[in-house]
DNA sequence: CAGCTGATGTCAGTCACTGTCATCAGGTAG
DNA sequence: CTACCTGATGACAGTGACTGACATCAGCTG
């Protein structure tokens, strides 16, 4: 046996979680979730490198499997057809953690600094799935254009989910990748015109 | 004359952007902002929620501005009509103050809390281009998906059009409405296809 | 003239975050 | 087997952002 409990990074994500729902995120404090996970605040601050990143260690996997697909998606594609199939990969990854991401989700809503720090995660989403598209041969301006546009539709589709997922274990829910199609075909639409 | 020097915020501004381009903004206290405005620490959080607020001041005008521009369209017109009616009118305002904006952006790309606050101004703006949406009749997620669309066309844009002012003076400086324009006419080509 | 108001100052306090040094189980070299 | 090294942690003393409570006082109002 080692001489630390293991998993430390998975106990301070699980305690900070579990108080952000109990008593907000602005009400809790570091030093509370540190000692509900057995540790110290400034090991906290070892693992992450603030209050708010703890609820973010996803978004790095969330951001190589979106690269990733892009890489794989084979020829001939247009920019548009790699961002579908990415996003198509990561609803898939959110739908299996659904419940967590619903939590997480409730959080995020309740407190602005966290809205904050999720843009800038998607932010950094778009720039890299622009890049990747960048790599298959993409022009710049379109690499970006099909990326924001697709973060769009992301945000705007995980908001409908998340807000349905509010009544969670109900039938009839819709899937998050249903959502995306629905708001690429929107987004099609509003741009076909003028 | 008055108890205290006027304008105020108009001193802590002007203050605090001097400071961050002198020294950056992490390396800025908000009593040195203070002092060199003639005032105390207490009474900048008077005036600013926090350290960063004070670089975002404008923003709610240029969101009246989007706003009021989107009522104002004549009928008939499409979402999309609207949205672009709204940014060639964002795009006059900050051309106007073009070495402001050069200034304030440079700022803000050195620093990462602060482009988290822009994000979400820029998410605030894009709310509030879906409700002057809806209240011409748009259906909701249209609204949602032209805006949002508007803000990626205009963030894009901006973007360019601020590296590219980066050589402030010189000839041949492209005007943000022509950036808007092309970013826009990019977003439709890599919408249309698939 | 008395009183109210609004912008400011003063001061003490909390908490996020950082730098530095100490600790010590377990692996490694000799 | 012993001496050393390493990596994750703890302990502790800061700095600075932000808040709450109370004091001040020029100018307006009745």
């Amino acid at each position: 046996m080692g001489r630390w409990e293991p998993n430390a990074r998975g106990r301070l994500e699980r305690a900070a979680l579990e108080l952000y729902l109990e008593r907000g995120f602005e009400r809790t404090s570091v030093a509370e979730i540190a000692e509900r996970a057995g540790l110290t605040e400034r090991t906290f601050f070892r693992h992450y490198t603030d209050k708010r990143e703890v609820l973010f260690a996803g978004s790095m996997a969330l951001q190589e499997l979106l690269v990733d697909t892009v890489a794989r998606v084979p020829e001939p594609a247009t920019p548009m057809d790699a961002v579908t199939a990415a996003l198509g990969a990561a609803a898939a990854m959110l739908q299996e953690r659904q419940e967590h991401a619903r939590r997480r989700q409730a959080v995020i809503a309740a407190n602005a600094e966290l809205q904050e720090r999720e843009l800038i995660k998607l932010a950094s989403l778009s720039a890299a799935l622009a890049d990747a598209l960048r790599q298959r041969g993409v022009d710049d301006a379109s690499a970006s254009l099909a990326a924001e546009a697709g973060i769009a539709v992301f945000k705007i589709a995980f908001r409908r989910w998340a807000g349905q997922a509010g009544q969670a274990g109900q039938a009839g829910q819709k899937d998050l990748s249903q959502f995306i199609g629905e708001s690429f075909a929107g987004l099609k639409a509003v741009t076909a015109g003028t």
